[in-house]
DNA sequence: CACCAGGGACTAC
DNA sequence: GTAGTCCATGGT
């Protein structure tokens, strides 16, 4: 990663296909999304490392992406620590071009790669809000998800006010581990979904779910096996989180509804593929399933 | 009012 | 291993 460091602000260098207003529109796709803000072009996101607030005003440059700090200037730890996040959220490190490649043979695919052009997998560098953002979707409309997200960063979750705006901290697992069913059910969290939070929460606190071990296991389905371990954990959210916290390109929730729909649109029919269907489609991706769930799911916000 | 929603656990066979 | 059932609640 080549990145530098301007003290009051930093400059990370960007890889070739990488369109940042094609991000953009990804990150702004619900207007209930309180871990971000966009305004104006900018991208405003909240940090905290050691004890230390961060806020970000990331914008775009030719062949960079340039981050002021509004609040408070970090220290150079934190800038190498804000570095890496932005890097990660991106997904800056990997070359797509073999995507693009492939992309262009794949009827499905390639209209879609033309369109959303340099739109880079929009990743969760948090373990933890992966986990829990995947919990709540399970088996929900997204509109109805992104209000628990919501109520559960606005109970749970530390804030920083800035120019009037409030900017928010996603929940550390510390604090969920330590909070009851009943709290969650009081934001209307099934009594389900309360019980896996709280016990992904309890999971990681004692330190028995990393993200560094998960990112050391062997191969895709050692990990995925491990991750589908956990009670609350299927195929469906160890696949997402995999594709969106540990950057696996692999990952393909294929029993996906949004992946189902987002398919149905593209093949002009008037039902969804079947999972047999989809296997057979996928079989062009090899290597690139998360990219071509990304850029379908993408597809859905047009 | 019916059906659906970015599923998963649990049970029975 | 897999098919059936329940979970629970808002959106459309």
């Amino acid at each position: 990663m080549k990145w530098s460091d301007g003290e009051s602000y930093i400059e990370i260098d960007t890889p070739l296909a990488f369109n940042f207003a094609q991000c953009l529109v990804f990150l702004g796709r619900s207007e209930q999304e309180n871990l971000h803000r966009i305004n104006d072009g900018y991208l405003y996101k909240l940090l905290k490392f050691d004890e230390e607030f961060v806020l970000c005003k990331i914008g775009c440059k030719p062949n960079s992406i340039h981050i002021d700090f509004p609040l408070t200037s970090p220290s150079k730890d934190t800038r190498e620590k804000i570095a890496v996040y932005l890097w990660e959220w991106f997904d800056l490190h990997r070359n797509l071009s073999p995507f693009y490649e492939m992309a262009q043979k794949d009827t499905i695919l390639q209209p879609l790669a033309q369109k959303y052009d340099g739109l880079r997998m929009i990743g969760m560098p948090d373990l933890f809000e992966a986990l829990v953002w995947a919990v709540i979707g399970q088996q929900i409309n997204l509109t109805f998800a992104y209000t628990l997200k919501r109520r559960f960063v606005e109970h749970f979750g530390e804030r920083q006010t800035f120019e009037r705006e409030t900017y928010w901290l996603f929940p550390t697992y510390e604090k969920i581990a330590a909070i009851s069913v009943d709290t969650l059910r009081q934001l209307q969290f099934t009594a389900r979904k309360s019980e896996y939070i709280i016990g992904i929460a309890k999971l990681m606190a004692g330190g028995e779910l990393t993200k560094e071990s998960l990112l050391q296991k062997e191969d895709y389905l050692h990990t995925k096996r491990t991750l589908m371990a956990i009670r609350g954990i299927g195929a469906w959210t160890a696949d997402y989180v995999m594709m969106k916290s540990l950057h696996c390109p692999t990952a393909f929730p294929i029993a996906d509804v949004g992946l189902h729909n987002a398919l149905k649109i593209q093949l002009g029919q008037e039902r969804k593929p079947t999972i047999e269907e989809i296997t057979q489609i996928a079989t062009h991706w090899k290597g690139w399933q998360a990219y071509a769930t990304f850029y379908l799911w993408r597809s859905l916000y047009d």
